[in-house]
DNA sequence: CGACCTTGTTTTAAGTCTTAAACTAAGCCC
DNA sequence: GGGCTTAGTTTAAGACTTAAAACAAGGTCG
């Protein structure tokens, strides 16, 4: 494998990406910041950003008078240069959104997927037609669409189409990229497991900022995990890292929906959960009309109801040990709880899930890590996606839609 | 943190490193092979291996005929150009082995640690000596170590300074670099957690060769993991990622010396095993004078006992679901199962290893990965340390003790 | 045995890139 | 206006890679 051919080109290449990234993530920025910050020359500040401005990349943002010298003038990633769009494909539907390059959400689009095991072209057609409706919505042309970023459940394998794995609704290497182009998109297509999206998505603009070894543990339904390590979401050998869910946790233990027995998920995740109180009430359903309704039932009861509470501290000490697996394995310096189920009872149970992971975590990693909830909830899979085309933009540099006016790759 | 390639210079060194790595791992190879290889102009390999030889480390090694032509000049990395030195700081002794470049093996020296608590003071001394007996034996200048390797148990924080955490053997932050330094010690230390080592030996050397999603599972009286991700061993936020043996893996179950319960070492650690056996047996002690013995023991009497089958496919069931969460989580192309425990079990259980791993990881990342057992046994500590100076060379692609006849860095 | 072919390695000339240093721009203060 | 300070640009030099040409060293074959 030629470790990425190093020419002195490369570098220019890299000194772009290094610039705009900064530019991105450390908001509008003077030249003399961004020569400080990124510790390149003044000169190749100047030269890079000005190829950039040209680009039309980063635009002007504005003096700031230097007590007794002459203003800086501030850069930033130019919002308008183009529009990036985030699917979130659910089990029940699909919602897209779209976003200016500053990822400002300018149109939501939901759409409904009929119930039962949704079939892959019917759902190619239903994201080719929202992302259509998002971008006619916003008023854009289509070419001035980045790329479009796709969260789905399951596995996706990377390879040269993506395509997707998840046994739970039946998709067995589905090759949804195809289908998806087939439908008539012409932007580029990123697609990627939801919990990743949402984990990217809350290291961008949630509670992993400015960390870089973070775990973002998602309880819903299904119970995941998006492991970042130094900065970027882990994938793998083949994209399907993370599933914090089903790792045993109980030898032998309830059966779960994946044939195993004993997982994470049968414990922690809602239905386990409700499956657990439900029990604990001598059987009896649990009130409120969906998952998310019962859940938010047993936490409330937890005040009155010593079978409610016994559940949730259960609940507390399962969660308290698959988290310290994460802290043990991982050694992140970040824990960060989310997914609907996990903010619903982390609200309340923070404390104690913390007193759970402490009493099963090595001293020295738990000594380092700090459990968070997550800042965005559930509905950042679609902002989370829309990151993805902005992250290869970053990375190259440059956009790879036009054709180079300068530093861009020909071959 | 500005990444690092921004200047021409960079540029060099890259490739320096990469044709040195080449060299290195695949053997006595021509120009034109590197060409190939690395994906550079035979201009510039014709360049850099002139200036690597130059500098001495890379010689040439014979000629080969091709078939009606110039014939091809092989080159290689001069075994000779210097020694490394790779230190294993076990509990009940230390082994010290000093290698050249090639890390062909030179000499062994051999010192037991007095028993109970080690005094890091003490162990210091003992491992600047046998350094030093070591590089007398082989007859090199101190001057011609590249470096010294130590791999110690438990976790090593890398910071200006490398710091020992181990619980075990009641070592809170010590500071053993610099003790060893005080010591006498001249050439650069490298210090690292044993498990790691190990790992990074069987990368080199072992079942992990070629790939680079890998875990290496280490039983032994304690079990640990060594986590190669993209090549590299996975350290975490503090270098204590990797603790796979305290993962909870029966939630409430037998209790581990680290104070939790349900660790998966309490339950495949040779303790853990022997003390299970026991049980099985009402009570009455295993024969053999330690845990070597005792288990070579247990798994001889499978053959006639009924308990001593029952242990062990217990064994196996809960060592298949602590690698199916390893699976799970990190989605590895190979786990390498070793330590000496591991391959006394592992000779005889691998295919219910196996079996029990299928049945309690995910379908897909299952059927990505292969279960191996290790090459090269417990005695790699020594070869995996010493593995450290040379990667920080291959990195560099320059000898960090010379000043530099060209491409090294100045500052 | 010498012209010609083949393959491997080195030299040459061109082009890209960063940087230090000199230089220009734009404000304040007296 | 002259000095002072800070921001940003231009210039000249040096480091690198590369394609192409040149050179090296063997075989083949008439």
């Amino acid at each position: 494998m030629p470790a990425k051919r190093t020419t002195v080109r490369d570098v220019r290449r890299h000194n772009r990406s290094t610039l705009l990234s900064t530019l991105f993530f450390d908001g509008p920025l003077s030249r003399h910041d961004l020569s400080r910050l990124t510790g390149l020359s003044a000169a190749t500040v100047s030269n890079v950003t000005g190829e950039l401005a040209e680009d039309g990349l980063v635009v002007e943002a504005g003096l700031v008078d230097s007590d007794g010298g002459r203003p800086r003038v501030l850069l930033r990633v130019n919002p308008q240069h183009a529009h990036v769009v985030g699917v979130d494909v659910g089990e029940t539907g699909i919602r897209t959104e779209l976003f200016d390059l500053a990822l400002t959400r300018l149109t939501t689009v939901d759409r409904a997927l009929p119930a039962g095991t949704p079939d892959p072209t019917e759902v190619a057609a239903h994201v080719a037609a929202s992302v259509r409706a998002a971008i006619e919505q916003a008023g854009v042309a289509e070419r001035g669409v980045l790329g479009v970023g796709v969260g789905v459940p399951g596995t996706v394998e990377q390879g040269r189409t993506a395509v997707v794995h998840a046994q739970a609704i039946g998709w067995g290497g589905v090759p949804l990229e195809e289908l998806i182009r087939a439908e008539g998109i012409t932007p580029p297509l990123f697609l990627e497991n939801g919990a990743k999206t949402q984990g990217q998505a809350e290291m961008w603009f949630g509670a992993g900022r400015g960390a870089s070894h973070v775990v973002i543990a998602l309880l819903g339904s299904g119970v995941g995990a998006a492991v970042v390590t130094e900065g970027n979401v882990y994938r793998g050998s083949t994209s399907s890292a993370g599933e914090w869910g089903h790792t045993t946790i109980v030898y032998g233990g309830r059966p779960c929906r994946c044939g195993s027995r004993g997982c994470l998920e049968a414990y922690v995740g809602a239905g386990g959960v409700l499956d657990r109180y439900r029990r604990a009430r001598g059987g009896r359903a649990v009130p409120g009309e969906d998952e998310r309704a019962q859940l938010e039932h047993l936490v409330a009861a937890a005040e009155r109801s010593a079978a409610a509470t016994r559940v949730l501290d259960e609940t507390a000490g399962y969660l308290g040990a698959g988290i310290a697996n994460l802290v043990n394995l991982f050694n992140p310096q970040r824990i960060v709880l989310g997914g609907w189920a996990g903010l619903a009872l982390g609200a309340q149970l923070l404390p104690r899930i913390e007193q759970a992971t402490a009493a099963h975590a090595l001293h020295h990693p738990y000594g380092q890590v700090s459990i968070e909830l997550a800042r965005l909830g559930p509905d950042a899979v679609a902002v989370g996606a829309a990151t993805l085309p902005v992250a290869a933009l970053l990375e190259r540099g440059a956009d790879p839609r036009r054709q180079p006016s300068s530093g861009a790759d020909v071959a």
